[in-house]
DNA sequence: ACCTGAACACCGTTCAAGT
DNA sequence: ACCTGAACACCGTTCAAGT
């Protein structure tokens, strides 16, 4: 049986992908978890708090970069991700007025790892040489880029030239390896 | 003397820059406009249509995909603004549960200038070749990516290897450049 | 047509208390 | 240590009414 916090976390993150943050009220939160409305304060200090610490743990599991993963076979899944749970990534990604440093450490552990498939992608020539970090930035700019354009329905509005976000990094690859030979 | 609409657009922006989205509230967005708390109801059907006004009368003041403008100079812009006012680029392409005919109109035209510009360096042979609107959509999905990383602070964490979003965008353009020649 | 003031339901947060 | 219930200030939205 799950612990208090965890019920919390998993309330918190059915709410989450049913609304976006603001759905995310502490007092429904609480019934869902089976406790009062303000048992959540024992447990984190406010609603950000709660919210980061979601944040935290869907980072933490995230596989696309463990170490091992090839670069496409990560990206499609960062890209499956996102569009699966597109509140679960704008949360990822939004505006924290307070530092968490769970989520800072998460977010810098799967970066270390997409960093080194980029690495290997090198070595192996597909990708064009230079700092692997700047590399990695580059490969993981387009993929979160193209994911939030589709997402707020910014990409490909019209029929032609229609790409969804995992054509649009396929053609990345594909112009890198070119680029690379 | 700006009409009562425009002052309520401008106190709602204002109060965005400073603290997002949830510091709008239609109470002192009333207060800064002059007017009552509710008055904002007679100009929008609620707080989410005060949102997409802002969003899209920002989008239509945007100079950095105006038709002759260069692919390089539309970029920086793109991505200094986007710097400059971080609530107002998450606003923009953020999630609307309401679509704003409005909204979508004006992000079309800002699109069509840069495809535009994106066709034009493909003719100059600064790009490779292929469909303009899909090139164009990979190289929005790298300034957007990288503004939206690094305001997340997901962007160069360490030392080593870190990039601005204008050098990740400097980057992509010389390897399109190099896979064109 | 545009605005006001009261009212309602809801939410984040705090506090005094309970086990 | 963990939880509850009342309370406070605040917010979005509605409504009856004023000019």
């Amino acid at each position: 049986m799950p612990s208090t916090r965890d019920a919390l976390l998993d309330a918190a993150t059915g709410l989450l992908d049913k609304g976006g943050p603001e759905a995310v009220t502490l007092r429904e939160v609480g019934r869902r978890a089976g406790v009062s409305h303000n048992a959540p304060y024992k447990h984190f200090a406010d609603k950000e708090a709660l919210l980061a610490a979601v944040a935290a743990r869907e980072l933490k599991r995230q596989r696309w970069a463990a170490p091992g993963v090839g670069l496409r076979n990560a990206l499609t899944a960062y890209v499956a991700w996102a569009l699966a749970h597109p509140a679960r990534f704008k949360l990822v990604f939004g505006t924290w007025h307070t530092g968490s440093a769970e989520l800072a450490a998460a977010a810098g552990g799967a970066n270390a790892a997409f960093v080194g498939a980029v690495a290997t992608a090198q070595q192996g020539g597909e990708l064009p040489a230079g700092e692997p970090a700047r590399v990695a930035a580059l490969v993981r700019s387009v993929a979160h880029g193209a994911v939030d354009l589709a997402l707020a329905g910014h990409l490909a509005a019209g029929g032609k030239g229609g790409a969804d976000p995992q054509d649009l990094v396929d053609d990345l690859l594909d112009h890198l390896a070119e680029a690379a030979r």
